[in-house]
RNA sequence: GCGAGCGUAGCCAAGUGGUUAAGGCAGCGGGUUGUGGUCCCGCCAUUCGUGGGUUCGAUUCCCAUCGUUCGCCCCA
């Protein structure tokens, strides 16, 4: 084309796709208001060794999925991939453990991370996420959880399934982990290329493995869940039993595991069954050692964040449809209607309708055609001879109904007017 | 990062190694209705993502490049 184009992995929102935006976003605000979160916002770039730290050096996002650059001072800054380390890292510098209790943060915002763009899955990528520091209780999982599903299920998306898992604390994954590297290192020979690779690096990956061979191996290896120590085991069932009591079904699957470093205990993901591989929607956990690691005090922590991309493909997807929002749709014929149109509108919109004004100044018909398009319930139609002055036809496209209006007593028939549209 | 597919107007889409690149939707102009959603007429790609090559001649073949889709990897 010879046009500059938007970067690869990057999209432009344009305007008929930000209402879907908006209305993820309004639902998001009601349902994490209604539970009394407040809303954080960090930097969209943060000192590179955050992240090195936080998520963890070996982990695919830091390895080589980072936006990481130096600036003109010399520092090493990196876009961030995800913000949980940046509100723990705020959580910190600001000493929000000071104000005591629980802190129970929402944010959301662009994330940047180098992968392979493909439907629901971008370089630029949009997340709304939730953190609970300072609470080391099965009730803030829960709690967190049940959130997240409120917040899906008022979207109105069907077919989701909530997957549940432990990894246990830090001593009993390390246990785990040298159990299963001692389990595998007969098959190693036998082990895809990515497998054995993983032996080393994060050998909890090898049990999802998609590679037939592979899952016949892990088949028969040791259990992450029979390898938690009972404490461990205890607080996965208190979860368990609280979001049973919360009325959410939910499925153990005992090979999920997070990509993150920072998870302890309890993981869970949101998937739907509509997005194909990208089926996750909405992931978290609890991240017991992060603020610690950071540098903080010893935090319990707990948090999600859920992918607005793929949010917006299921919302399209299953087809939940978004009032256009508008009112009222004002035509008019000639110089002297024209003047009045725009002062009609003007008033209706400052009595809180959304009015759409035709300034193109074409034949009747057109004017017609786009109050039909314009998705509007009414339209008032100005006319040009001067007994009309003064008036306006309000006529109902959906009936053909049309009624004499006098400017001067719109204020009057408010209430008339707005429950005809509530009906119409 | 690996493997495969795709890229024709705002959108969907047919097409061929050879003078003028179907069609539909949307859009614009006009006609019929004083005022619409129906109908009719007209206009909407010197150009087939971009760059190069092969050829007398390429949108059609080849190479590169960019973008995108699917799978792997990874992840929200």
């Amino acid at each position: 084309m010879g046009i500059v184009q938007a970067p690869r992995g990057t999209k432009d929102i344009l305007p008929e796709d930000v209402v879907y935006w908006q209305h993820i976003e309004s639902i998001a605000h009601s349902v994490f208001q209604n539970a009394v979160y407040r809303e954080i916002r960090t930097p969209i770039f943060e000192q590179t060794n955050l992240f090195e730290r936080g998520i963890g050096e070996a982990t695919d996002v830091v390895g080589k999925e980072m936006y990481t650059f130096v600036d003109r001072g010399d520092r090493s800054l990196t876009l961030r991939p995800e913000n949980t380390a940046g509100v723990a890292r705020a959580f910190i510098e600001h000493s929000l453990h000071a104000q005591g209790g629980v802190q129970r943060l929402w944010y959301k915002g662009p994330m940047f991370r180098y992968e392979r763009p493909k439907a629901g899955r971008q370089r630029q990528f949009h997340q709304i996420g939730v953190e609970v520091l300072g609470s080391p209780a099965p009730r803030a999982d829960a709690e967190a959880i049940a959130i997240a599903m409120t917040f899906l299920g008022e979207l109105g998306l069907k077919n989701l399934k909530l997957v549940f898992n432990s990894i246990g604390s830090f001593e009993d994954r390390k246990r785990y982990r040298e159990a299963l590297v001692d389990y595998l290192a007969p098959f190693k020979d036998d082990l895809d290329e990515d497998s054995k690779d993983r032996l080393t690096r994060n050998p909890l990956r090898i049990l999802d493995s998609k590679v037939e061979r592979t899952q016949e191996i892990v088949k028969d290896a040791p259990i992450l869940l029979e390898c938690l120590s009972p404490e461990s085991t205890l607080r996965f069932e208190q979860v368990q039993q609280l979001l049973t009591d919360l009325g959410l079904s939910y499925v153990i699957e005992p090979t999920l595991v997070r990509g993150l470093d920072y998870y302890t205990h309890s993981v869970f993901e949101i998937q739907s069954d509509d997005l194909g591989t990208e089926a996750t929607v909405c992931a978290g956990g609890r991240y017991d050692g992060l603020v610690k690691q950071l540098g903080g005090p010893d935090t319990p922590a707990v948090g999600w964040a859920s992918g607005l991309e793929r949010l917006l493909l299921l919302l399209k997807q299953q087809a939940v449809d978004l009032a256009n929002g508008v009112d009222f749709y004002v035509v008019s014929r000639g110089e002297l209607a024209e003047a009045n149109a725009l002062k009609l509108a003007q008033q209706l919109r400052s009595l809180n309708f959304a009015v759409d004004l035709d300034l193109s100044g074409s034949a009747f018909g057109k004017q017609f055609k786009r109050a039909d398009r314009s998705g509007a319930a009414a339209c008032f139609i100005l006319g040009d001879s001067e007994a009309e002055q003064g008036t306006a036809q309000l006529k109902w496209l959906a009936s053909g109904e049309q009624e004499e209006v006098r400017q001067a007593d719109i204020e009057t028939i408010v209430p008339a007017l707005r429950e005809k549209l509530q009906s119409s």
